[in-house]
RNA sequence: GCUCUGGUAGCUCAGUGGUAGAGCGCGUCCUUGGUAAGGACGAGGUCGCGGGUUCAAUCCCCGCCCAGAGCUCCA
């Protein structure tokens, strides 16, 4: 064997020759001690490798370390299979499904007769810290579908996947101690690197994701290079639960879902009425601001509509079944694009007339299946911040352009950051492909020309149109789902949208469906996240809560009470209880400002303000002084004061 | 929709084959308070709904309803 040595490029450009037959892990030890010995994975070319991958031509290597963002994905891998092995060795006639690293962490699947309990994670998990420390080696093996059929004779599920190989292609398994899988890898160099690891949850997931397959117990975990690194994720997940919208809208009496209304469907208490009637207020004011015009729609129409738009054909499923009138058919709305269509083509619209902007704060029903639904983040009946906005051809760039800015404009009022995504033609998409290619371009400009990160989703457009998601990030670094403006070139074939342009011929309008807060259900519940239930004092059910410190001084109290209210702040007078007991009352339920007045304050006209969160630390100041500090809170909607 | 878990006072939960408890909240009274829970007494329950087993069911069994976790991330 005289074959020539292979060359391998290192990431500062230094050239490395190594025998045929050398391994990624060889490289690293050719690198030197320190890394042969942090290394945990390798990229040959692009694509990421265990260290036990032969090299087969000439090529870029580069070492992966913990440091890596790539090494984390390979650690939880090899996490899954850990899981795995600690699963066979308790309960060996569990069949295995797949175990990829996810976003956060891992799963594994199982085919097994009773379900897994939370007993079970922990008998689970303490073998696996058994495994960890034996140190078992990750052996890749390259095999032929026949051996692989020997191999996994008694996994029928691997079996499964295995039939799906091509006849030519290379099939790889690993192996640690006791346990084999069917894997493409790659994994760290042994068990002994999974130094911390945590299994999760347990629950139920279908074969291949399809529901008409078998269910398959998945459990849950995750694992992090270094424990801080993991006790941050658990703190981040405690956190996250801490604000779940459900609990605290229970505490602070903000909605609630009752069996007898329905499923999904919102009951919003006068306290979160008065969340989402102030930002609706100030959603209308900044519309009327940017040049929309406001429409009302009903929330029902005639099954018709929906045959000439074509949803009865594609969201039938999504939608509550029909009321019979006498022959016609009515449904309840699902969206209000055609509504909107039907305002649009009452006259004759001429190419000076765009862009029109039809918004509404519609209400639309949707049948969401039961096991979807979700506090006010899923559920049947919603209001969308909606808005159809019918343009000429070539004022869709400069469209997206003034969205972008009023996105802008009103996250930031929310104290949002924003991601933002475009979604490019899918092989469905119906139409001329240079028309929504050509489409596509535009927006990509004016994300260009704006100087915006964004990412591309590709062919993850409609069918009829491409479009620009934007994803709110909160105040834990969670996304949401935002705004969304999707381009439509369908709706004004199927509706007759059409325009007469300056050549005297008529053309067909585009028109852009565009939410900037989704729906207020979703809206609302996320902003209770986001801001832990303590809302800035303009969004405050409660603005302030005046505590008189005996019923001596009610009286006095009241008076500043009034003019509080004179001045359009919410404000509670209580009396009842003890002066520690109201002061903790009004702090539990999250209020922005408390007032106390006592015999000093009574007589010297002021108050002793406590903010929310501020602990004892109290400013005593004139009443008209109080009442501009909180009306400035109100006017420039401040996010910052008091304490969120 | 499917799998698992749960449903007991307005809320959070404990409990038992012999028709039920706590804390908070609520009501009344006492206390008249100075910065995160003053005290006493009291009202409040078809133990999710329907059926079955049993002398007896809130508890055991079956069905249903509702809620929670999960069901995309592809060897």
């Amino acid at each position: 064997m005289s074959s020539e040595n292979l060359q391998i490029t290192l990431p500062n450009g230094d050239v490395l020759q190594m025998e045929p037959g050398s391994t990624a892990g060889d490289v690293a030890v050719a690198i030197g001690p320190g890394l042969a010995k942090a290394a945990i994975a390798a990229v040959i070319d692009g694509a990421t490798v265990s260290l036990g991958e032969p090299i087969r031509t000439d090529a870029a290597i580069r070492v992966i370390t913990a440091k890596d963002p790539e090494a984390l994905p390979v650690l939880r891998h090899s996490a899954a299979h850990v899981l795995a092995t600690a699963v066979r060795e308790i309960q060996p006639g569990a069949a295995i499904g797949f175990g990829p690293a996810i976003d956060n962490g891992f799963y594994y699947d199982f085919d097994v007769e009773v379900p897994f309990t939370p007993e079970d994670l922990e008998v689970f998990e303490t073998k696996m810290s058994e495994i960890v420390a034996e140190d078992q080696m990750f052996k890749r093996r390259r095999v032929n579908k026949e051996e692989a059929r020997q191999l996994f004779s008694d996994d029928p599920l691997k079996l499964e996947r295995l039939e799906e190989f091509r006849d030519d292609e290379v099939i790889t398994v690993y192996e640690n101690g006791p346990f084999l899988d069917l894997c493409k890898g790659p994994h760290v160099p042994s068990t002994g690197h999974l130094r911390h690891v945590k299994l999760l949850s347990a629950a139920g997931a279908y074969w291949r994701g399809d529901e008409n397959r078998q269910m398959l117990q998945r459990i849950y975990g995750t694992a992090f290079q270094k424990k801080e690194e993991m006790e941050e994720y658990l703190l981040r997940l405690e956190e996250a639960k801490k604000r779940d919208h459900r609990l605290l809208a229970k505490e602070l009496d903000l909605y609630s879902i009752k069996e007898e209304v329905g499923q999904g469907l919102v009951l919003w208490h006068p306290k979160g009425a008065i969340v989402r009637h102030t930002i609706e207020e100030y959603l209308k004011a900044t519309l009327l601001a940017h040049d929309y015009e406001l429409v009302y729609t009903p929330q029902i129409a005639n099954e018709e509509l929906y045959e000439i738009s074509g949803h009865l054909e594609v969201f039938e499923d999504n939608m509550f079944p029909a009321m019979d009138d006498d022959g016609s058919r009515f449904r309840l709305k699902p969206m209000n694009c055609p509504h909107h269509f039907m305002i649009y083509s009452t006259q004759t619209r001429s190419y000076r007339d765009l862009p029109l902007r039809f918004a509404e704060l519609g209400t639309c029903y949707r049948y969401e299946r039961s096991g979807t639904l979700h506090g006010m983040l899923r559920v049947r009946c919603f209001t969308q911040d909606d808005a159809h906005i019918f343009v000429r051809p070539d004022q869709i760039g400069e469209e997206y352009d003034r969205l972008l800015d009023l996105t802008d404009e009103l996250l930031k009022v929310f104290g949002y950051e924003y991601h933002i995504a475009l979604s490019t033609r899918p092989d469905k998409a119906i139409g001329d492909p240079t028309v929504y290619d050509g489409a596509t371009d535009t927006l990509r400009r004016v994300l260009e020309a704006r100087g915006m990160d964004y990412v591309v989703d590709e062919g993850g457009g409609a069918f009829y149109g491409p479009k620009i998601d934007v994803n709110v990030v909160d105040a834990i670094g969670r996304e949401w789902q935002g705004g969304t403006f999707q381009l439509d070139f369908l709706m004004p074939e199927r509706f007759g949208l059409e325009y007469i342009g300056s050549d005297n011929q008529p053309h067909k309008a585009v028109v852009i469906h565009r939410t900037l807060l989704g729906s207020m259900e979703r809206f609302v519940g996320g902003l209770i996240e986001h801001y832990r239930g303590a809302f800035p004092t303009w969004l405050a059910p409660e603005q302030v809560r005046l505590l008189p410190v005996s019923k001596q001084w009610v009286e006095s109290t009241q008076s500043l009470a009034d003019e509080l209210l004179m001045a359009g702040i919410r404000v509670k007078v209580a009396s009842r209880d003890t002066l520690g007991y109201r002061i903790r009352e009004s702090e539990t339920m999250k209020i922005p400002f408390m007032g106390v007045v006592g015999e000093r304050e009574a007589s010297d006209d002021t108050v002793a303000v406590r903010k929310r969160g501020a602990g004892k630390k109290q400013d005593v100041m004139g009443r008209s002084d109080f009442i501009s500090m909180i009306l400035r809170d109100i006017e420039t909607k401040s996010i910052s004061s008091p304490a969120i």
